[in-house]
RNA sequence: GGUCCCAUCGUCUAGCGGUCAGGACACCGGCCUCUCACGCCGGUAACAGGGGUUCAAUUCCCCUUGGGAUCACCA
């Protein structure tokens, strides 16, 4: 059998890290098992759903390259079927009209839950054999006794009372059909076979099992993935900072890195922490996934993607840096002057926030020393050390790390100076600033040009400051 | 409130009757060192509580407690 699952988020706002997460599961579990991943537009509601919402969407699947191998389909232009459905229903008595009004379902459920019990439909019009009216919406004739059994791969078998379900609406006074009715049409008519989402939905299935039924259609297997919460253990929400996968995007961090974090926060794979996307295909299954809610760890989440920035290579980083350095206003592109930039920064990046700019200096023509940093390491103690190493950096020809390692015990042995009380000066000198990566690094990195400038301009500035 | 789900270090988790309860993040030491990192070595830290079942329970069952989800003409 082929394996056929489905992401069928509602564009109502961004995609969040939470849905991206089933996303992910059921998009793995496709790739894995070598079946198909559908993407469908759940926009039934019309007064809620935006175009925005549905760009947002796309922008954010494409950054995590998660691609689909049907749709999108809009459930908004598949009214047609959902009516011969519903027609179906009403036809076979699955289904009738019901004209109660919503003021008193309101008063009715009150006073039930006033009572302790469940607010529900009592089911007033259910035997009345009502006609269509304008204002009439059209209920599900659900099964009052028994049980309804959900099998799921996550939880176990669940049993649900068929007495705690009540006649549900299918289809709205105005003639749109809703949620649960629409959901289970879609995955039969699209051959969905394997249905993971999140825990939220584990009350619904039951009532979309009665669907099922009702119509005669196998049923799909069921995974509920427990949610993802927020420090305070609430379902993930803006209050918990950042939550959309775009913004993740826009704060450096990579794809792969989001992807490994959010696959591992609920399922596991031994010990293993760090997976590539291919390792994941490889890898995941839907038995290591585990049953109980997991917190949204941004420590982790980072520490993980300093990891992906460590393993990834140079060319790969650079198509994700690029944007950021662009930002900053730096002339830079795709090339083995940009590889050798990102080697010397990438295990002290943990985003490509960090990394772009850490890489600035390397980008800029004159140098704005940081005032602390001038004042401690540009000084006339100093200026013999860089005059030597001018002179001696003139005659050297290659710039090697073994080369310039030379050079700076031959300055270290002439001045009396050790590596430190150069090294720092020249740093400053050459980045701005008292942090970098390893003087040699960023100086055969550099080149010879720029470094004798930097050098000389240095020079000059403790001159400057002298008088 | 009804229904449903869940329960191992602070967090993510391994464990699938017998383990000194393992790993990762974070945290704290130390080493390395031209700064900052990386890396390496070491440390603190958990089976929610109570009953059973069993020769033996973190592991199986029940209860309690705690947390979460859900009860719409939203999805």
């Amino acid at each position: 059998m082929v394996i056929i699952t489905r992401f069928p988020p509602s564009p109502t706002g961004y995609l969040h890290v939470g849905g991206a997460r089933t996303a992910l599961f059921n998009w793995l579990y496709a790739r894995h098992m070598n079946g198909k991943f559908i993407l469908r537009i759940e926009d039934t509601d019309i007064k809620r759903s935006t175009q925005a919402s549905v760009d947002a969407i796309f922008e954010a699947l494409e950054w995590l390259e998660i691609d689909w191998d049907e749709g999108p389909f809009f459930q908004s232009r598949r009214f047609d079927i959902y009516q011969t459905y519903i027609q179906k229903f009403l036809d076979s008595g699955h289904a009738y009209y019901c004209i109660c009004s919503q003021e008193k379902i309101d008063i009715m459920r009150k006073e039930a839950m006033a009572a302790g019990g469940k607010p529900k439909y009592d089911g007033t019009c259910r035997d009345k054999g009502l006609a269509k009216t304008s204002n009439a919406v059209i209920r599900f004739r659900a099964p009052a006794t028994g049980t309804t059994i959900v099998k799921d791969i996550i939880k176990g078998s669940i049993v649900f009372q068929n007495s705690e379900q009540d006649d549900f609406i299918i289809c709205r006074s105005d003639g749109t059909p809703t949620y649960n009715f629409v959901v289970v049409v879609d995955d039969i008519t699209m051959g969905i076979n394997t249905v993971i989402r999140g825990d939220d939905h584990l009350n619904n299935t039951p009532r979309q099992i009665m669907l099922y039924n009702a119509l005669g259609s196998p049923l799909p297997a069921f995974g509920h993935v427990p949610m993802v919460l927020g420090k305070d253990r609430t379902r993930l929400s803006k209050r918990h900072g950042a939550t959309s996968v775009t913004a993740y995007r826009d704060m450096g961090y990579l794809p792969d890195a989001l992807i490994n974090y959010l696959v591992r926060l609920g399922w596991s794979y031994g010990d293993q922490e760090f997976f590539t996307r291919e390792e994941l295909i490889e890898k995941f299954t839907l038995e290591n996934i585990g049953k109980s809610p997991g917190i949204f760890d941004q420590e982790k989440l980072l520490a993980l993607n300093a990891d992906h920035i460590k393993a990834a290579s140079p060319r790969n980083l650079s198509d994700h840096l690029l944007p950021f350095l662009k930002e900053r206003g730096c002339i830079a592109e795709k090339g083995d002057f940009l590889d050798s930039v990102i080697k010397t920064l990438n295990t002290r990046s943990k985003t490509l926030i960090d990394m772009a700019d850490g890489a600035l200096f390397y980008f800029q023509e004159n140098i704005l020393y940081e005032e602390k940093a001038a004042k401690k390491f540009l000084k006339p103690v100093s200026l013999e050390a860089f005059k030597q190493l001018i002179d001696q950096l003139e005659s050297l020809d290659t710039f090697s790390e073994k080369a310039l390692e030379n050079v700076f015990k031959k300055v270290m042995d002439d001045t009396g100076l050790k590596l430190g009380k150069i090294a720092q000066p020249v740093r400053v000198a050459l980045t701005g600033k008292t942090v970098s990566p390893g003087i040699f690094e960023i100086i055969e990195v550099l080149g010879k040009k720029q470094v004798m400038s930097r050098l000389q301009n240095a020079v000059q500035f403790i001159k400057d400051s002298e008088v």
